[in-house]
This record gives structure tokens, sequence and C-alpha cells, in this order.
DNA sequence: TCCGATAATCAACGCAGTGTTGACTTATTT
DNA sequence: AAATAAGTCAACACTGCGTTGATTATCGGA
């Protein structure tokens, strides 16, 4: 997309100062995570890290583009190879989520940080806006608080899920969110 | 409740330190946020500070437990003066957050604390498994993810209303949440 | 295969914020 | 008015910051 491939160095000192930095998040919040502490367990020189990013939220910020990005992909409907059909985009997210596992279950948990949260609920409120309007064309009243309800308790679903250990197939997580979710948009005509 | 009350410099000092960081949590995460800048926006000695809290993230986390406190009680049933009444107790928590409403939408934002959040998800899940369980005794196949995405999608809700600005009244947002959750829960058994 | 370009390393820098100390001044309680 | 507790102030060593310029290592293309 954008020229020529990175420096196999540059690559490199990406990756490990992600991993890192990941490695870190397991046991304390950014905000106490150094930029000399990422390098120690990076083994990379500090002004390396400073010639890539401006600070530990900037990098943080990096990897969660890159995922939000991911879910991004798998959320447009011609791409999830099912058309208009919710539940194969669901699960092909659920699969995105679970090939991450990792890094989403440290950055959706108490420890992780809010805006990743909020970016990944954008993203599937906008969504689930697109597929559910083409069946309820007429707006009902309070209709998009519904859209935010149904998209923070999927997350919601995702991060329990995550907590324990992925026990359920991405087919019946998939199932779950969208039973949840057609019974939550049911429910506001009530 | 534990022994005599606080100094009146004292509560003074925690009262002036918890709204300037506050103010500042408006224009930047809690992680670029320094002691110092706190005390010349409080107007108080960096060594006061110090007497009171670890650090920023320590004075932020008093601030939480307050507000969590704060909705704790209004959530339980009997405290909230409908008994079993759910929409009571939904139009108390409500209630509690528009008097607090700066306060809930900086915590609740972006830029807030994916921990807090957290917090405030529990007590909800906790009493929506409460109150929906004396209806539903038989527990239904992944009945904690419905908590869950309830609870979670009621924190959106809410959010969602803050940002408005609180446009709605609190018993028209109650009323709203009541009715997303019971038509979730329904959901399951189809 | 060699060469120019690009990255990473290293040591050093002044600077800002940290957390703590002890001597002091000021406010609160009884 | 005296005793107690809290806040102020200046100073301290220390850690981490962000940048610099010189040096070494690695990459990718001619």
């Amino acid at each position: 997309m954008s020229g020529k491939r990175q420096d196999a160095r540059v690559r490199y000192t990406k990756m490990v100062v992600k991993q890192s930095l990941l490695e870190l998040l397991r046991t304390k919040p950014v905000a106490k995570i150094t930029v000399t502490e990422i390098c120690e367990a990076a083994g990379i020189n500090r002004a390396t890290f400073y010639s890539h990013y401006a600070d530990p939220s900037d990098l943080l910020q990096s990897i969660e583009d890159e995922l939000v990005e991911g879910i991004t992909v798998r959320a447009q409907p011609a791409l999830s190879g099912g058309g208009t059909d919710m539940r194969a985009t669901l699960r092909g997210i659920v699969g995105y989520i679970r090939a991450n596992a990792d890094t989403f279950r440290v950055l959706l948990s108490d420890t992780g940080d809010a805006s990743f949260q909020s970016q990944v609920v954008s993203v599937m409120e906008r969504r689930y806006l697109d597929f559910w309007q083409a069946f309820r064309p007429e707006d009902a009243e309070g209709a998009a608080y519904i859209y935010t309800f149904i998209a923070l308790g999927s997350v919601g679903v995702i991060r329990r899920w995550l907590d324990e250990g992925m026990l359920r197939s991405d087919a019946e997580i998939a199932e779950l969110i969208f039973r949840l979710s057609a019974a939550g948009l049911a429910g506001l005509g009530t």
C-alpha cells in the first residue's frame, strides 16, 4: 500500500518492543510503565525506541490501531464472505479475536485501555446499525441507545469469553451475541 | 462510621486535590498527569499530597471508590425504596449518576479508566442477577453471559446519555435500560 | 560483491518530576 | 491558652526523560 516494505531491522524492533509492552501490561497499567523498562525487556537501546515512538502510550496506540483495523475489515459484510449475513460476520470477528486472544484479553481487561474498548465498540455499533436498519427501516424512539447497548453488551460477552479461556467455540459465541442483540432490538418496540 | 470526623484542613485538602485531578483528567489521561501539576492546580504543597496519597492513580482510585460505593448502596433493593422493584432501583442509580454527572462523564469516557467502568459493571451485574433469578429460577444455558451483556449494555446507555448532556429524564433512561435488559433476558430462551 | 544508505548502539547531557526529610508555621480541638 | 495535628518550605539524592553526535552494524540494490 505505502511504498516499499520496511527494513528488516525496523520490523524486528517494532515487533519486540510491542511484545515487551504487552508483557508488561499484564503486570501493571500503562500509566506506570516506563520507556526504560520497555527497552530493557526488549533488549534495545532507549534512543531506538524514541526514533519510532513518542512514549509508551504512543506505542500502545499503534498496537491498538492494528487490532481495530483487523476488526473493521472483518466487520465489512462484503469481505466477511457472508454478504449480509450477520452471523457470518460475527463468526469472522470472533475468530479474529481468538487468533489474537492474548492481546485482546490484556487490552480489554481492567488494567487495559478504555479508549481501545471504545474503538472496538464503535466498529460494532456501526455494523449493527447497517445490518439491522435494513430490517427496521423506520427509526423507533431512542434507536441510537439500542445500538450502543448491544455493541457494548457484545464486547462484554467477548471479554467474559476471553477471561474464561475461550471454552466455547467461535460459532457458539457468535450465535449467542447474535441472539442477545436481536432480542435487545426486538425489545424496543414492546 | 469510623471514629471521629476528619480535620477540616484534611477535608479541604482532599477535596481540592480531587477536583484538581478531575479537572486535569478532562485534558489528558491519568498516565500523563504529574503530582506537581495537581499540586499547582490545587494550590497545595507537594509534601501534603504525599501525606494523603501515593500517586495520581492512588488519588483517582479513591475518587472511584466513593462513586462505586454510591452506586452499590443504591443497588441494594431494600434501600432504594422500591423493595424488589427493579425500575425504582434503576431510577435511584440513574439519579445518583446525574447528581455526579461531571465526574462520571470523565471517568467513563475514552480517556477515563477501564477499571472504574469494570467496577460499575460488576455492581450492576450482581444486581441484575439477584433480581432476575427470582423470575427465572432455572438457569438457562450461558446465563452468566447474559448478565454481563446487559450490565455492560446498561453502562453503555448511561455513557451515551451523559455524552448527550442528559437530555432525557432519569425515569426515561431507567425505563429504557429496564426494557432493553428484560428483552435481552427474554431472548435467551428463544 | 561491494557500496551507499539506513538503523541501531553507546555515552553523555541538562532537565523535570519523584519521594522523603526536618525544621517551621499555622490551624483546630478541648 | 496549651497540646495536637496539618500544612509549608527548602533541600536532598535519585530515577527516568528526551535529545545529541559519533560510531558500528546491517540492509538492499547496482
